[in-house]
DNA sequence: GACTATAGGTGTACGCTGTACACTTGTCAA
DNA sequence: TTGACAAGTGTACAGCGTACACCTATAGTC
């Protein structure tokens, strides 16, 4: 019966596979992510998952299938630029919650989800006008900058705020050449005061590049 | 004697650790670089590296700090868009050299050529005009470009040219819906014609930024 | 309801990894 | 020549992914 599978916490499905892993794997990273770990944290001994997954890579896969659904798809009703803002911002803010994956969505073998996701940027751009090679190009500036921006974000998070800035001054102390980094100095004296805001960031830099990419399709 | 040493092939250095790691490294991928491999390679014995480097950490540290010291520096003689468009065109051709390097260049402990290229960069764009706030936007815009470029460049030579187009393709004639995924049809299609080139590609998303970045500095 | 095929979970084992610790050896200063 | 110290070695251990053989609970048929 499925009830008392359901209290016995057993038979597994791949789906419940999937949905643990990335749940584990946004709580140690995936340096930590081991096969073992996940099954202990399913409750199976870690043979059981060979049967929903072929392998690691293969899990992987599936796993950042699973974070591209997460990202809302280009609006095709929306202008082109509200639409690919809203893409933008629901992609910076899902590989914010699966930081682990900000290296991988584009190096594993595509799903039907990231074929979706990609599909409907396209289609949402030669819509708009824009001829197929400044549809393309224009697809690779953004995602260039939302996956870099992603990325840029995740390893800051890992220093202090300005931690940079502080091994500039540590090392400059220590050699007795505070002046060696005056630019790197400047900011760790005077990033932590202005109330530096990684989303305002973020939408800085898209917006430059959408009014950018729309100035040139006014020129078409 | 130096010399006996150097024809017995021992004693070795940190730099030597650091220098055939990188190559190793370029040569295997991130992936399968183990310290084994490496300690093979330099015709040692595993344990000997950590003579010269803490641990497999430290020592990614280190062969990130040889990566940044083949960037060249931004010029402080140069107008700040050509010193910017060299250094980015220098760091694109680095990091496709050193492909593994793509994710670790800011999330690894800053070394002292890392620190160097930041000053440089923050230094050529404040001499140019731009006000702290903006510099650091300018600097964070450029930043995520590149690597996010670099990245997907890397990811693209994982598949054949047109291989997520393949897929769509693939998948579409499976399900008996070749319009299901039309736009990367289209992409599958007329990529492969168009005599598609990355450095191309690459510079055309750079100097949309720079471009947008001028006329703001114009402005302020 | 009993019977059986099979999908799903288990246990053991192997070769790989990073690296701790105790050791030997080679090289330079005195 | 000696003696100290840096550099290289050997052994060992825990943790990894996963092949393979095994057992078991469930679902579909009679």
């Amino acid at each position: 019966m499925e009830r008392r599978a359901a209290t016995k916490r057993k038979r597994l499905s791949r789906a419940d596979v999937l949905g643990a892993a990335v749940s584990h794997a946004d709580e140690i990273g995936l340096e930590a992510f081991s096969m073992r770990g996940l099954a202990q944290e399913l409750g199976v001994v870690p043979m059981a998952l060979y049967k929903h997954v072929a392998n690691k890579d293969e899990l992987l896969d599936g796993m950042i299938d699973v974070v591209f659904d997460e990202i809302e798809l280009a609006s095709a009703d929306l202008d082109w630029r509200s639409a690919m803002r809203r893409r933008a911002l629901s992609t910076r803010e899902v590989l914010k919650r699966h930081s682990w994956a900000i290296g991988l969505m584009e190096s594993r073998h595509p799903g039907p989800a990231n074929l979706r996701n990609h599909n409907a940027v396209m289609g949402c751009l030669r819509k708009a006008g824009f001829s197929f090679e400044t549809a393309i190009h224009a697809y690779s500036v953004q995602d260039a900058y939302i996956y870099g921006f992603a990325l840029q974000e995740r390893d800051l998070g890992f220093e202090t705020p300005d931690s940079a800035g502080d091994a500039a001054r540590r090392r400059s102390e220590t050699t007795g050449l505070l002046d060696e980094y005056p630019y790197l100095v400047e900011i760790a004296e005077k990033l932590p005061d202005s109330g530096y805001d990684t989303l305002g960031e973020f939408e800085w830099g898209l917006d430059l590049i959408i009014e950018g990419l729309e100035r040139l399709r006014l020129r078409e």
